[in-house]
DNA sequence: CCAATTAAGTAGTTTTATTACATTTTTGAC
DNA sequence: GTCAAAAATGTAATAAAACTACTTAATTGG
């Protein structure tokens, strides 16, 4: 498993300081890189050898090695600069760099999914009285997108990409409800608002987002989503092929979880298109 | 440059005992790794500040930072996925999945990807006075999302999800517009009316959907998608990540055959999301 | 060949990481 | 609840590693 994801992973079976000390990691791990082990030891608010411990406990010799591992596991996760696309390429250049960095995305995506945090969104969906999904600018479509798989299940599913429906309808939800907020980069202050105003509602607040980030916070549970093309001119937006995959993998395993019986319901929904269609 | 690259690249123009380091470097990236600087020193028969200062001139802040940058390197350039996956639970079983068929799905669209019909595509796209996006269902938020990333021209985009505007709107376009019909299945009666009305019209028709399909037949230009997803239950749709990728290539590949001028525009999108953002 | 310049080394200093041991906290039996 | 055992965490000293200032050696261009 990977580096990023053990720490998710592992993070409930910890002790407490362990605890700080994979939350820290998660929310700054390219900080990490360039602090040496007191500096981290004061920021977390451990002493020394705690971090030090910790870092035998990932499987590491100790602080250094664990920050190399770290270093490794950060650059994969970061498609590489030399993708950027440069003026004069050709289509089948573009697309083939394009190609190649959705490919990357994804695989990191796969390699830092949280199971845990996608198992409990799953169960808050599957429980929920109804879902509202929200999102805005490029997440919008994202939110869309999952809107439109989840109306074959049988909970109301609302998406707002509209700020004041959006407030309107988190400050109405009711314990039992889900929200999912959905933004690359966390930092959206009105998505961020919205997932509060939820979770003051007692509703279930699920982010799928960047990890550390302002939103992710906000949050009762994350599904981590590495920004990072926010700098890059050209670059597409391939985390949010990685949203959309999470979003297929989500809904797929509720569909599991709500069982057999729903398979006719699935099977109704494909027929209501029959009659849209031509040959 | 990648490091090592680099490495290679400067090896001549460097002095006797960096060209020891390099070659060293070159020859054990790994060991490198957990090797102290003293025991590196000695190795390849140097001092330490020579070590260090090969490492200040390779970019890095002293030796530890090297290292950090040289695991980086090696983490991207070694086979990337060790497909994983231990617990039995089902999430990372549908995890896997997924991302596996949706890889397969890209690979097939890159390999299917028409680049004669993607350059007169853009040339389209660039040329056009405004640009209408029709798309219905999933397909809808992927109109969306293009319509998001059209944005940041400076041709007026609009995104109908409605039949009834998509058909007002196709009714009123004009030779010097453009018009993208988006659908999986290409067999969507009502999208199928629309591309047909938009030729009727003079515009260029632009189809995203399965070849040979009735829709494909109706457009000017194809974009080819395979479909293949209307037969699984619960199998996602990746065709659909597929034609948001492809999207990608045909805006990456427009916004550079606008030209550098444009890079100022796409700057001035990205600044205007500044006041929006939080920590 | 010899200043000027650059490269490399030595030795000492500072920073960083680790170890050994003490203290606190948690856990579980009664 | 109380107490002992175990686990977790912290303190302080030690060891390791990296870096700096300075010296010596090598290289280069006149």
């Amino acid at each position: 498993m990977s580096l990023m994801a053990e720490l998710r992973n592992t993070e409930a079976r910890r002790s407490k300081s362990e605890r700080k000390l994979i939350d820290y990691v998660l929310a700054n791990p390219e900080a990490v890189l360039n602090t040496p082990i007191a500096r981290l030891a004061a920021a977390v608010g451990v002493s020394e050898p705690t971090v030090n411990r910790f870092c035998r406990a990932m499987g590491a010799q100790g602080f250094p090695d664990f920050k190399l591992r770290l270093a490794g596991e950060l650059a994969r996760s970061r498609p590489s600069m030399t993708r950027d696309i440069e003026v004069g390429d050709a289509a089948s250049h573009v697309a083939a760099k394009i190609f190649e960095a959705t490919h990357a995305s994804l695989d990191s995506a796969h390699n830092n999914l949280d199971y845990k945090a996608l198992e409990k969104a799953v169960d808050a969906l599957h429980d929920a009285r109804a879902i509202v999904l929200c999102g805005l600018g490029a997440s919008a479509s994202v939110a869309q997108d999952a809107q439109h798989k989840l109306l074959r299940f049988d909970t109301p599913v609302t998406t707002h990409s509209d700020i004041i429906n959006q407030r309107v309808a988190a400050a109405g939800l009711a314990e039992q409800d889900c929200l999912v907020c959905i933004s690359y980069t966390g930092r959206t202050r009105a998505i961020v608002d919205i997932a509060r105003m939820g979770r003051d509602c007692g509703a279930t607040v699920i982010g799928l987002t960047a990890p550390g980030s302002a939103l992710a916070r906000a949050c009762e549970l994350v599904l981590a989503v590495e920004g990072g093309e926010d700098t890059e001119l050209y670059t597409p937006m391939t985390s949010r092929i990685a949203q959309l995959v999470i979003i297929d993998v989500l809904v797929t395993t509720l569909a599991l979880r709500k069982g057999s019986a729903f398979a006719d319901r699935l099977r109704a929904a494909k027929h209501s298109l029959a009659g849209t269609r031509v040959r």
